[in-house]
DNA sequence: TATTGTTATACTCTATAACTATA
DNA sequence: TATAGTTATAGAGTATAACAATA
């Protein structure tokens, strides 16, 4: 955006701060539900996807075991998910009704939100978007 | 990438997912180098626009002047910029020669990256990611 | 009154090491 | 020996409120 910016022909810089201001409009409107952005996630995957163990929810989205414990205490506080011993050790996960109420909600403002992001960029750059993300995210998971 | 992700399809997650992924990868290289990469973003801006407050740079990169103190306080006990009173209140930002040489070194693992992240995009895609990134933060500030 | 630099503080996210109990 | 869940802790990044000096 800002031409002065000699940073601004970058993409990791680009992709820091797409993300964050995207990231930030997000956050403030799950705000408004009660939720972090973190915690939507784990309504979507849990509700796409019952049953995943919080082990496996945060090898899917990089969050390590240590850090999933807070994230899934408070939900569980809060009687949005419940734990279902699967083993000894691993307990799988499932939403509540309430739960399940609010994540149609924060899905809700999260399509809302694709729509209105879509919908702000040029004509022609419309269809690419989400392929270029992914290809991007490809690109820079290969490089690890 | 993960086709079992129901998060895939969105672009505010994929942004996410990308940013964190790439700044990662970038952020190791610059540890190398013994820069976090917001030092490494005010040596590149000090470099290229000389003078500059740190409220200025602030205002530019959206870091706020209270989290703008102990980024510039740490550049400088390492002797890479000094400060120049231009008013009463103000001081502009000029880097040192060490400064210098070690923003030029960043900024060669910086180009560097950028070249290896682009040659790992999918060719038909190659060309546009900056200005779709560009275009992302732009769609994303506007929606404040 | 508004701005610059600053201090203090708190919250979120992330990272590591270690423990326990199960497999 | 490896894994799931957990605890504790430290490091970053980010946010707000307030103050002194200056414009």
């Amino acid at each position: 955006m800002p031409e002065d910016d000699p940073l601004a022909h970058y993409p990791g810089y680009l992709l820091r701060r797409a993300s964050a201001s995207a990231l930030g409009v997000l956050g403030r409107r799950l705000g408004a539900l009660g939720l972090r952005y973190v915690e939507a996630s784990l309504l979507m995957v849990i509700g796409a996807r019952p049953g995943l163990t919080q082990s496996e929810i945060g090898r899917m989205l990089e969050i390590q075991r240590a850090n999933m414990v807070p994230i899934v205490a408070r939900l569980e506080a809060r009687g949005l998910l419940s734990r279902a011993r699967t083993d000894g050790r691993s307990q799988g996960l499932h939403l509540s009704a309430a739960g399940e109420d609010l994540r149609q909600a924060a899905l809700g403002e999260i399509e809302r939100f694709e729509t209105e992001l879509t919908a702000r960029l040029p004509e022609g750059l419309r269809g690419g978007a989400v392929d270029m993300l992914a290809a991007l995210w490809a690109a820079a998971a290969g490089m690890d």
